[in-house]
RNA sequence: GCGGGCGUGGUGGAACUGGUAGACACGUCGGCCUUAGGAGCCGGUGGCGCAAGCCGUGGGGGUUCGAGUCCCUCCGCCCGCACCA
């Protein structure tokens, strides 16, 4: 007998070289548009330090989408990239003094030799990093479509300022008060910023969810976000100013309930407003203790409302009252336009502040046992008119009505704000912008692009941009006057390098445009994207945006970029998240040293569905590493032992049995994969039922021919999980190249038996199992389990109510 | 508070439209082989019971010949959002 002993460290190489020298798995564009073409995609890593098992993970989970999607017939882009910019490299400089482009690209490297070794189906041709000139040298471009088309602007405006990070960030990147990054508190400051219009597409990344095939929570999550909400804008007038205020609403119904108005302290005009009241001094004091509170504190629902009196009025468009005029931190300056009508009758907030200070509440809604109620009902205490309707018809008579009058119209809101993109930090793409002061803010001419990021002493942020220490770059001449001007300091925000990465693997190499058309025509959208959860707002909200404008500007023609998204759940250890601090962290190079690639993919894929999160267990390991082992020592034996003959046409005993779960395996490692299923579990489950029904058979009976079919069907199936012990064992076996050969089908004779498993029942109770002809009436049925000694004993001596025949299944004997 | 998801052996998890609950794997127990093994192979393993059998998918109720799956209700856990007017 051959012994033949798996050695992945052997063979995984050997055939990491040969996709390497063969370049195996690039496609080009011209072949892409010759035939069916898939995108899959996995969200391009950010290039730190080592990889980590998440990276094993999601790249396991891609590469098992790619590898079939190929085999069934599909030209496969699967490129990879590096999201190089970012703050962890900025911070390890300043600490280190080392270049954030030497360790980032350390990193790279580190990483492309990962990927290589675990054997990943990468396009290598198509690779780069968001930080080299030939690729920001279009982020740029991009912001400057952006701006001539309005949708990149810069101004003053309160903005979220991390102390730690030294840099302002996009409400996205806030997280209950906190940066979402390094956990700090953060602060509001008053700054001018360059931001990106998303709020003009708001209705359209909302609408368009509904034609993306996303897991349903991230469509919810990215809705919450977006946080449309339908109602009105109704003007109030200040007489003693002169002044209107618009507030929004979506309960213009309760208008007439409205017995207060109330100010957020950051709105410009309540400090103006107070002036020459009694109340000045205490309006400031106000305004100037919420400013110095953190938003944490400000966001706490649960806390006393507190405000001050204003000393002024505004009148009620709809009765003409006066109402006294508060400011109050609840209202918040984001939301609406920063002023609310308050009605302490049917809103809780409102109602809580005027218990507070002791100011009216009014019903005007039937309904509820006590104030305030928030439910419908039919109105009263308002106008002879509306008296008596139900509120949701008052609601729209009022906003006629309003209309008409001209104080107020029907109106939608958002919640979503316009992204800010600036960053006072150094290692990221430079906003190609030059101030001018004659000219003000002038945009660097495309023929002028890439503006380089300079090399800096010093990469400590102080509150400004490192960059603008370097005063050779900073000082330049302004492109439309010749004159004196500054650079832009600030860099952008390193989700923009990654808002457009996947239109660029398209087209890498293009040095005169981002990307030809014919390119993205050809593979976008991505047909299959892959990632984490963490990302469910930010980068893919961002990259919906980017899609919806470059498309309207011409540039592009598709809506969304991905059609279908599949999240990952995380590896943990022991139930927790793996982290240096805890000590808790398996890092995936041990686990492919000691067992190859190939086991460490099969584990990771085989312990949990992908989606959830997964506990990392040794003992499992060693499971999936059995099993391949197994596998391929029995491939490997056959190859040399077994005569290479045809499967026998009449199967019967051990032949018919291992032939028939080889297609039964192919059936259901099929159902697994295809569809937008990622049950890898199960797949890999019935690759181990093929093969320890083989290891049975090579005690009995069955030709070699059959031992040989099912064999290679088991080495071909498990490629897509264990590329390379597939790879050989197939090759052993057939002499083939298993990715030059077709997925194999399943005959659905061959998963049909002549005879299948009877389930019988008596009253709904499992009482025998015989075997039964495939072809058998519901009669032949019947009396077949009729004549069960277990059945008779169950029947005998009661009266049979009813029998129920399901062909193929079972019959359940119903009696009294 | 609002929205979404989940609850199955000692463990991770299977179970297509309601039709054999627990596939596959880990762990564990027993055996073989070994000087030895944390290697390999073979077999058992939801609970109770000598057995026939009974009980079992978070608790309770319902629909059905038949419920892990459908409906109602309660409990527990996870995630997201939250002073959003």
């Amino acid at each position: 007998m051959a012994e033949h002993r798996y050695d992945p460290k052997e063979i995984e190489p050997r055939w990491q070289a040969v996709w390497a020298d063969e370049r195996t798995w690039h496609v080009s564009n011209e072949e892409a548009r010759g035939g069916d073409s898939s995108y899959v995609l996995v969200m391009l890593p950010y290039p730190s330090g080592e990889p980590h098992i998440g990276h094993l993970k999601v790249y396991s989970v891609g590469d098992a989408v790619a590898h079939y999607h190929r085999r069934t017939g599909r030209r496969v882009m699967q490129p990879m990239g590096y999201d190089a910019f970012g703050l962890p490299a900025e911070n390890h400089a300043i600490k280190t003094g080392q270049h954030p482009r030497a360790s980032t690209e350390a990193a790279i490297r580190s990483f492309q030799r990962q990927f290589r070794e675990w054997g990943i189906s990468i396009d290598w041709d198509r690779e780069f990093g968001t930080h080299e000139p030939g690729y920001y040298r279009w982020t740029q471009w991009i912001f400057l479509k952006l701006f001539h088309a309005g949708l990149a602007y810069r101004k003053d405006a309160a903005v979220n300022w991390c102390p730690n990070d030294m840099t302002v960030l996009a409400n996205e990147q806030v997280v209950d008060g906190r940066c979402e990054r390094c956990g700090w508190e953060v602060e509001v400051r008053q700054l001018e910023q360059w931001f990106f219009r998303i709020t003009d597409y708001a209705e359209r990344l909302l609408h368009d969810l509904g034609t993306i095939d996303w897991p349903e929570y991230v469509k919810t999550m990215q809705r919450n976000w977006i946080g449309r909400s339908e109602g009105a804008e109704v003007t109030f007038h200040c007489d003693e100013l002169g002044v209107d205020y618009e507030v929004f609403t979506t309960r213009p119904d309760t208008l007439f309930g409205a017995t207060f108005f109330v100010m957020s302290p950051e709105h410009p005009d309540v400090v103006r407003l107070a002036e020459g009241t009694e109340h000045h001094d205490a309006v400031r004091a106000y305004v100037n203790h919420a400013a110095s509170e953190s938003a944490e504190e400000r966001g706490d629902a649960d806390r006393p409302k507190t405000g001050v009196p204003l000393g002024r009025t505004v009148v009620n468009p709809v009765n003409g009252e006066r109402l006294p005029m508060y400011v109050a931190d609840y209202v918040l300056m984001e939301y609406g336009t920063g002023a609310i009508m308050a009605v302490p009758g049917h809103d809780e907030r409102d109602f809580a502040f005027a218990q507070e200070y002791g100011l009216e509440v009014r019903r005007v809604i039937e309904g509820g046992d006590e104030l305030p109620y928030t439910g419908d009902g039919p109105l009263t205490n308002s106008a002879a008119e509306f008296d008596g309707l139900h509120n949701r018809e008052a609601l729209e008579r009022i906003v006629e009505w309003l209309d008409r009058e001209g104080r107020g119209h029907a109106t939608i809101n958002y919640r979503l704000r316009d992204w800010l993109l600036s960053r006072q930090r150094y290692w990221g793409c430079p906003i190609p912008v030059v101030y001018c002061e004659k000219d003000g803010p002038v945009p660097v001419p495309e023929d002028q692009l890439p503006v380089v990021l300079p090399d800096v002493e010093d990469y400590a942020p102080k509150g400004r941009s490192p960059l603008a220490a370097a005063e050779d770059w900073v000082n330049t001449t302004c492109p439309r006057c010749g004159g004196a001007a500054k650079r832009e300091t600030d860099t952008m925000d390193t989700f923009v390098d990654s808002s457009w990465y996947f239109l660029r693997y398209c087209d890498p190499a293009n040095d005169t445009a981002p990307w030809s058309r014919e390119a993205v025509d050809t593979w976008m959208p991505v047909d299959q994207y892959i990632g984490g959860v963490e990302h469910a707002i930010l980068h893919l909200l961002y990259a919906r945006f980017f899609c919806k404008a470059l498309s309207d500007l011409g540039h592009l023609d598709v809506q969304e970029p991905f059609a279908a998204l599949f999240t990952q759940g995380m590896i943990t250890r022991d139930g927790a998240k793996m982290s240096k601090n805890k000590g808790n962290v398996v890092p995936p190079q041990e686990i492919v040293d000691r067992y190859g690639a190939d086991t460490a993919r099969c584990y990771i894929l085989f312990i949990a569905p992908p989606e959830k999160d997964a506990d990392w267990n040794d003992n499992g390991v060693e499971g999936v590493h059995r099993f391949l082992s197994r596998l391929w020592k029995l491939c490997a034996d056959a190859a040399v032992e077994l005569p290479d003959e045809p499967v026998p046409l009449d199967l019967d005993g051990d032949d018919d049995r291992i032939v028939r779960k080889a297609h039964w395996a192919i059936d259901k490692v099929s159902s697994n994969l295809g569809m937008g299923h990622f049950t890898f579990n199960v797949a890999i489950a019935a690759i181990m039922e093929l093969t320890n029904e083989l290891t049975e058979a090579r005690r009995g009976e069955a030709s070699p021919g059959a031992v040989r079919f099912a064999l290679t069907t088991a080495a071909s199936l498990l490629f897509p999980f264990a590329p390379h012990a597939s790879s050989d064992a197939f090759e052993r076996l057939t002499g083939r190249r298993v990715w030059d050969v077709p997925w194999p089908e399943a005959d659905a004779d061959l998963l049909e038996g002549d005879t299948f498993e009877l389930v019988v029942q008596v009253n709904g109770k499992l009482r025998d199992r015989v075997p039964a002809p495939s072809d058998a009436s519901r009669e032949d049925l019947l009396s077949l389990a009729r004549g069960l000694p277990n059945v008779q004993a169950h029947v005998d001596g009661k009266q049979v109510v009813k029998e129920i025949v399901v062909p193929g299944k079972l019959v359940n004997v119903v009696v009294r």
